[in-house]
DNA sequence: GTTCAATATATTGCTCATCAACATATAGTC
DNA sequence: GACTATATGTTGATGAGCAATATATTGAAC
């Protein structure tokens, strides 16, 4: 399972923030986006295209997976016809954006011991 | 300064582990290529192509450069004829390489707020 | 002393992620 | 009715990474 899920590692930045953005909840594409941008103060804003397309290609390798009930959930509420797409981490996305984190923890640590930020920044953890 | 930095993110993996590489000190090629698979256990053994080609990049970009003394060092003391191009950090990669530590560390702390990881995990630092 | 593995740099063709621009349609507000 | 925000999509160009191939030197084993 672990083992399975470092063979799919490195994730590029932007497929590491996109199941960042739906690590919490179940969001649609300009939700991630938008999510993206708050949480980045703006220094990150991805396209559309690339957003739709790895959203596509994030599906085939079975890391998200689109929420039917959340979409009928939403449509029911507020009559949305909006033609939205909800996705989810499946369980194996899950344990990659883990071993992930695990593999950026372990170069930040590397960072802070050869002194290229001040250990002081750590507080935040 | 950092503004001008931050406007150079995000590194790719490969680019992040190389300016990590030659934080503490210069390294040629090659060598970076063995610190990054040793240091990653083989998790991560980028080809030769990629990482001559990457250091071209960042020489262009002025994050790294090559370091006439330490080569010319070593060749008087090993009688060193291959051919070895030693690089190292320029200010604007050290700057480079902070900013995107804490961009990193940003993430991975949200990554730990959502659960992804266990906060435990986090001793290490 | 020559064969072999490790060291060291480089080029080339391919794939794929990202960007920028464009296109389309709906929902909410003034 | 006009305009903005929401929402998804396509297309062409750029550029990073991989795999394969090439070349040359150094050091150790035999």
């Amino acid at each position: 399972m672990q083992k399975d899920a470092e063979a799919q590692l490195p994730l590029t930045t932007l497929w590491y923030n996109i199941l960042l953005a739906l690590a919490d909840e179940a969001r649609h594409g300009y939700g991630i986006i938008k999510e993206i941008e708050l949480r980045t103060d703006g220094r990150m804003s991805p396209g559309t295209g690339t957003v739709y397309l790895a959203l596509q290609r994030l599906e085939e390798d079975g890391l998200i997976a689109e929420s039917k009930e959340t979409a009928e959930a939403t449509e029911r509420v507020h009559r949305d016809k909006r033609r939205r797409r909800w996705y989810e981490l499946t369980p194996q996305g899950r344990a990659v954006l883990a071993a992930e984190t695990r593999r950026l923890l372990a170069e930040v640590s590397l960072a802070v011991e050869k002194g290229v930020i001040d250990s002081s920044s750590l507080k935040t953890l």
